[in-house]
RNA sequence: GGCCCGUUGGUCAAGUGGUUAAGACACCGCCCUUUCACGGCGGUAACGCGAGUUCAAUUCUCGCACGGGUCACCA
């Protein structure tokens, strides 16, 4: 389920639980030949993992069942008979032989493809006879061709179709199964669905449907059209192409909070300046009149700024049961991981990120004395080595090892040595890290490695710029 | 092509017949600081074009351009 589905069902989730509504879920899957295996299993743990729970629907029953479309298909025939009887539809024989040569002449003349209303005005004997006889047909509707048909939308407001335009849509296939657009109209009544959010691309069937709830004599649902989440500005966010779902979102690491707070502000805006929302925190503030009518671009590294604001706003404990898988495929041995997390909340913004974090704490990569270069902590080859040496015996020195021991034997250096806090402490992080960029500085690093491997991780640093000078 | 819809900074977006046209992300700068990040402060940047209505249009109307949707025995 990509992103686009998934907004439009929170939406439809937010609408009911903010008015009191039921949620329901309804599979419809009338078409047998792009039956997918596991795909029901894909939408109840996409919903679940964003925190959507439904009223009825095929898992939890309801008193408006099957929730299933393809077990209700009895119920489908029925009513288009009776359309059929009070003249809103009628049996087509036509076979795709000849609705293929009148779509080509068609198209070759420039006329919009329609079906031609051949089997429109056939006698009831013709009918019945054509029936008698096994001529395979499908049930049509029948379009008003003149006048128009205008309703109201809650996102685009009114808007009017001629009836012309409409074509004779089929509303039960020669399978004897009904269409989608059909079966939904039927069972939307049926299950006393009140509100219907749906993506834009239904504007324009939506004059059929309202046709077909006149022509029963139901009460048409109050539509909400939201415009598509495009992955740029011409094309719409599909999972044809690779785009990611929720689930891929997931897996990269990012929070389904997040994931659903981000979609939920695509397309939609409320009516305050705050735009960090729990699901139940939406159910109050959500407003349909928030919705925009213009398509919105899905934008990852939005998504990855509302990550990170959730990951600092999780206590120190909850950080840890995140970050700890993620640490310790990469640091096999013991640390202050307490110590480690703090470190690592205000740095992670998602939590695939933190292997490369941390990399270094097993054991010193190879890196280059460039390192030791920083402009702004005026440090160089030389002046690192210096600084190294001399922090050698300091810290041997250091009898319990703590972030506070480390800081004031450092400091105390430092102060002695007149000189500025980056000069020493750079090349320290640099021999302790071996990177340029680490979740802490040169203290808190030495604090994390404990005493023994800083001692050793600075020899090593001080054999690496005597070689260098010496060359020199 | 017909029909329907849309168009405010790079992105998400607020908003109005008269505003210094919000805010967030990104970007840049400064402060804080042992790097980075966090936090704080500040900055660059927008009403698609052309008519019309009006004392006044980003806002209302029309046209154009651009973009999207739709035109299945798919949903």
């Amino acid at each position: 389920m990509h992103v686009g589905n998934l907004r439009t069902a929170l939406y439809a989730y937010l609408l009911a639980k903010k008015n009191g509504g039921d949620f329901v879920l309804r599979i419809e899957d009338t078409d047998r030949e792009r039956m997918v295996e596991g795909a029901i299993e894909t939408i109840y743990k996409t919903l679940k993992n964003a925190g959507i729970s439904w009223d009825e629907g095929p898992d939890v029953g309801g008193n408006y069942g099957p929730y299933i479309q393809s077990e209700r298909m009895h119920i489908f025939k029925d009513y288009a008979r009776e359309l059929v009887k009070k003249g809103y539809a009628y049996y087509c024989f036509c076979d795709k032989e000849r609705l293929d040569q009148v779509k080509d002449i068609q198209k070759a003349s420039g006329i919009a493809p329609k079906y031609d209303g051949h089997c429109r005005n056939l006698s009831s004997e013709e009918v019945q006879k054509k029936l008698k006889s096994g001529v395979p047909y499908v049930i049509r509707q029948k379009m008003p061709q003149e006048g128009s048909t205008t309703f109201h939308d809650v996102v685009f407001g009114e808007i009017t179709f001629e009836n012309s335009d409409l074509d004779d849509q089929i509303l039960i296939k020669s399978d004897q199964m009904p269409t989608y657009n059909f079966a939904n109209v039927v069972d939307d009544h049926l299950m006393e669905i009140s509100h219907v959010i749906r993506g834009s691309e239904y504007l324009s069937s939506t004059p059929k449907y309202n046709l077909l709830y006149d022509a029963f004599g139901w009460s048409r649902p109050v539509y909400i059209h939201c415009p598509p989440v495009m992955k740029n500005s011409t094309e719409k966010l599909s999972k044809r192409n690779g785009d990611a779902t929720f689930e891929d979102l997931l897996n990269k690491g990012y929070l389904p909070q997040a994931v659903v707070n981000y979609i939920v502000m695509l397309g939609w805006s409320p009516k305050s300046e705050e735009e960090i929302f729990s699901l139940s925190e939406l159910v109050d503030v959500f407003d349909v009149s928030g919705i925009s009518k213009s398509p919105a671009i899905f934008d990852l590294p939005k998504l990855t700024a509302i990550n990170a604001k959730y990951i600092r706003n999780m206590s120190d404990e909850e950080f840890w049961s995140y970050a700890e898988p993620y640490v310790k495929s990469v640091c096999k041995r013991e640390l202050d991981f307490k110590l480690l997390s703090q470190m690592l909340k205000t740095r992670t913004e998602i939590f695939k990120d933190i292997p490369q974090q941390v990399d270094f704490i097993d054991s010193l990569p190879k890196y280059s004395s460039d390192l030791y270069i920083h402009k702004k902590m005026k440090t160089n080859e030389e002046n690192s080595l210096d600084a190294l040496r001399k922090i050698l015996p300091i810290l041997e020195n250091v009898d319990t090892w703590s972030k506070e021991s480390v800081h004031d034997a450092l400091f105390d250096l430092i102060k002695s040595l007149n000189l500025k806090n980056g000069r020493v402490l750079w090349p320290l992080r640099v021999a302790l890290s071996g990177k340029s960029f680490t979740p802490g500085g040169g203290i808190e690093l030495a604090a994390l490695l404990g005493k023994d491997e800083s001692i050793s991780r600075i020899k090593k640093g001080i054999e690496k710029l005597e070689s260098i000078s010496n060359q020199n």
